[in-house]
Formats: C-alpha cells, structure tokens, sequence
DNA sequence: TATTGTTATACTCTATAACTATA
DNA sequence: TATAGTTATAGAGTATAACAATA
C-alpha cells in the first residue's frame, strides 16, 4: 500500500504524525489481535486471559500490579482473576507481607495452555510476517521492541523490574 | 528491550518465528490498541466503534460485508450498528439491489466524530514513535504497511477494491 | 434451497460506586 | 484516613442458534 492510498480504518487528515504511519500501525495492531484471538480461541481464552497467562508466567503479582500491566480497573483484575481461577488456571495466595493484598499464581494446566498458545501464536505471526525478508523481520522487531520500550518507560510500567512482584 | 530479554506476554519456545518478533509485535499491538482505546474512549466511542466509522468513511458496505472487514459474525455486526444507529452516527438504507440487504452509511455526525478521532489518534501515535527517527517511522510504516497488504491478501480482504460497496 | 439480516440467549469484559478488611 | 480487594450493577461486545424475508 503506498502511502498516497486510503486506509481502511481512518482517513487522510493532517496531524503531528503522517497519517499513512499511523494507518499502517493501526491495521498492523487489528493484524496481530486477530492472530492472537484466534489462538486464543482456539486454546478455549480471550485474549486478556491469554495476556493474564502470559503475565504470570514469571511473576506473582498482586491485583493492584496487574492492573497496572493491563492497564484496567482493578475491579475488572478481580473478575478476570475469578473466571481464571474457576476454571483451575491461576490461583490466589494471601500475600505474606500485606495482610489486604493477594499474589496471583500460575497453575500447572495453565502454564501448559499458556504453552501451547505460544506455540500456536508464533505459528500465526510466522505466517503474518513471512512476505517480509529475515532482515526485515529482524528490522521490524527492532523498531517495535524500541517503540514498545519507550512506551514502557513513559508509562512508568518497568517490564523487567520484578522488585515489586515476588518471584516464585 | 533486548532479543534475549523475556517477555510480558509469552514465554521463550522454540517455534517457527522468533519469538523476540512474536513478543515484540505483540506488544507493539497492545500499546497501538491502548492508543485508539484512549482516544475512543475521549470521544465516548469504544475501539470497535471507532473502525466501524473509519471503515464507512468512504464505503457504504452491506452487514455481510462489515463483518468481512471487521472479522465479526453478522449478529454482532447487526448489535454494533444498531448502537451506532441509535446515537445517531450511522443510518441503514434499503439496498437498491438486493431486498435482504442493508447499506450502512456514516451520517454527518459520525464524520465529525471520526476526524476528531483520527486527529486525537495521530497525536497519540506520534508520542508513542517519538523515539524513532523519522527515517525509522518511515520504515515501521512500510514494513508495517507490507504486511498488512500481505495479510488482507491472503484473508481475501481486498481494502481498496470498493466494486463490492457502493460509494456515496 | 440458499442467503441476508435480525432476534433470543448467554457469556466475557469493562467501569463506577459502594463496601469490607487491613494498614 | 488511606489502601487493597470484592461486590453490585450496568452496559458494550461477541458468538450460536433459530427465525423471517428475499433471492
């Protein structure tokens, strides 16, 4: 698509940022929602409880920190977490240093759906990107980790700082 | 963030992408997707709401046809036009060429609700590329822009052939 | 018979506000 | 008082199945 042509989602208007980078994002973002909803649904998830597996797969967060990774209410944490938890893929452990706080576990089945998601996703994104060159893969990986880095830092969400989140 | 780094969302398994790419594009997607859920939000649309306006911008599409576009079922389709409907951004008309058919088409009001929305999403998506040179933007949005075209080929969707819609 | 769209139903997801328990 | 979490409530979004109208 050159970037002269329409988009499909939002229309040509002058702003801070060039209207065909940002079209080009965004139907690049509904691409790879759809990848990630199908193997969801194919794993029986959503796609937040897909996200939620692959949260706590190395961390122990509480209802507060999760909300803040998902960026929702923690209301909304606490039904995302109940339906998980009926259905035997996380569970709620009183938090040893807070007696008004709880730390959310991974099981053993959902680590294995969180597994087989994974498998399933880059099987998806395999297919997605494989009219790009391995040098572009390679480009395109980079630009996203640069920009989903910053975004992390602006918002004040250390992806990697697990400090605050006991660690299994 | 690293290749080697681990991820918010998934975990590292061997598969037919890597998984850095996978991850990376992953999470690109959500914090592209936080972006219009913000600005939608701000208009007092959701994100679905907010393609649904985009996309009749310049197509005039049947309830099948939308839910091609936006990888929905016809009930839902029928749902989000219905609410669209009655806060006045969207109309049916009878389809001059099929008695089972609607078109859907943007009222004034929605046009007026999309361009803000476009342009509160450009600034959005400008902030969150600001640490990529212009040169990088440019290649994001063509590696982006490639894959795009790749996926919609591939799932049928042509974006820009409007044979199927009439336009207003 | 097949297709288009709607309706009925049920579930997930989400937020706001009020509440409980702990700090 | 302030914070962590839950509950109650309401609404959007989604899919499946059954249905009506048209092709």
């Amino acid at each position: 698509m050159a970037a002269d042509e329409h988009p499909l989602v939002l229309t040509p208007l002058p702003g801070e940022a060039d209207l065909g980078l940002v079209d080009a994002l965004a139907q690049l973002s509904f691409a790879v929602q759809g990848a990630l909803g199908r193997i969801a649904t194919e794993q029986g998830l959503s796609i937040v409880q897909t996200r939620l597996l692959g949260i706590l797969r190395d961390r122990r967060p509480t209802i507060k920190e999760l909300a803040g990774f998902l960026g929702l209410d923690k209301s909304s944490v606490t039904g995302l977490v109940d339906r998980a938890e009926t259905r035997g893929l996380v569970t709620r452990m009183a938090s040893p240093r807070d007696g008004r706080s709880v730390q959310v576990a991974i099981t053993p089945a959902g680590q294995d759906l969180a597994e087989r998601a994974t498998t399933s996703f880059m099987a998806e994104i395999g297919d997605l990107v494989a009219d790009l060159s391995p040098t572009q893969q390679k480009r395109l990986f980079g630009l996203a980790s640069i920009v989903v880095a910053a975004d992390a830092r602006r918002r004040g969400i250390n992806l990697f700082d697990t400090t605050a989140s006991t660690r299994p």
